[in-house]
DNA sequence: GGGATTTGACCTAT
DNA sequence: ATAGGTCAAATCCC
């Protein structure tokens, strides 16, 4: 009796994670996924939680059966330092922070722990208009800053911080006045080809390592990554979107889906995947033509 | 060979 | 003078 309504109960959690997956796969067929914004939160809220929901399923499935074999909803409460609730705070704080830097807009829903660490700075108008050309340029004045604090990744290498949905390439690395970790430096990998102008400088913590202080400055005017195949036309105005996978913190990583643990790849490719070849969505969600 | 990273030197703001 | 940001040659890696 109590197999078949675990059976039963499994069956509604595979159904949860297909509508997540259906849900996730929506996403792709929006044709301006920088216009979008209220249409993409939504749809990603709801499958954060569908996969949540899912997730505290599995859980009370494992409490409920200490003698079977660990599930991988098993694996996440035991993660070091990522109970249940952490777990989802994470992947909501993630989505917010990745979703931020794709739409280059301010936060508004950060983890308390996290939050109190945020600061986004905003350069003065009127004194950057004042700005004489320089023979140098991109000096630290020219361009808007915009600081967010990401979480390290809980999974993979978590020397680096998440991706953030574009492609960045190292110019540069700095030890910083009063900063333990050495400041590393990045801009677009298509400034050559597209000019643009976008940068990014990302400073992991003193007091706590896991969290990076990331600077954004500069919008992104390229369209797409190189690696990923171009399906959108050309953006109107300033401002495009690279929604591939990025390597966001410097070396490349390897995507690592497996049969094992699929929420938690779903979610690692989702927000931590490094992946320098390819949309991370579509690694999920192979085209199934 | 080409692209990415490293790292010392250089430039500019304060 | 000093610190932060960028350049660019050297090096690494695929």
């Amino acid at each position: 009796m109590a197999k078949e309504k675990k059976l039963e109960t499994m069956e509604e959690v595979i159904s949860s994670i297909n509508h997540a997956c259906t849900l996730a796969r929506n996403l792709l067929d929006l044709p301006y996924l920088a216009n979008q914004a209220a249409t993409l939160s939504l749809s990603i809220g709801e499958i954060i939680k569908t996969l949540s929901d899912t997730k505290e399923r599995l859980m009370i499935l494992s409490q409920h059966d200490h003698t079977s074999k660990p599930s991988f909803a098993h694996e996440i409460v035991h993660q070091p330092q990522m109970g249940a609730t952490s777990m989802q705070e994470w992947l909501s704080s993630s989505y917010t922070l990745t979703m931020d830097a794709l739409l280059q807009a301010p936060r508004s829903t950060i983890p308390d722990d996290v939050k109190t660490l945020t600061e986004t700075n905003m350069m003065d108008k009127d004194a950057m208009e004042a700005l004489p050309s320089r023979s140098r340029k991109s000096r630290k004045v020219d361009l808007e800053k915009r600081t967010t604090m990401v979480p390290a990744p809980q999974f993979g290498n978590t020397e680096i911080p998440p991706e953030d949905g574009f492609t960045w390439r190292k110019y540069g690395q700095k030890e910083i006045l009063g900063y333990k970790y050495p400041r590393c430096y990045y801009r677009c990998t298509h400034q050559k080809l597209y000019g643009c102008p976008a940068k990014k400088q990302v400073q992991r913590l003193d007091d706590n390592p896991s969290i990076y202080e990331v600077a954004y400055r500069g919008n992104h005017t390229c369209h797409m990554s190189s690696t990923a195949p171009l399906s959108l036309p050309p953006q109107q105005g300033g401002g495009g979107l690279a929604p591939a996978a990025a390597d966001a913190g410097g070396g490349p990583s390897t995507s690592r889906f497996g049969a094992d643990y699929p929420v938690v790849d779903m979610a690692d490719a989702m927000f931590n995947s490094g992946s320098s070849s390819g949309n991370s969505m579509e690694s999920l969600f192979p085209p199934t033509d």
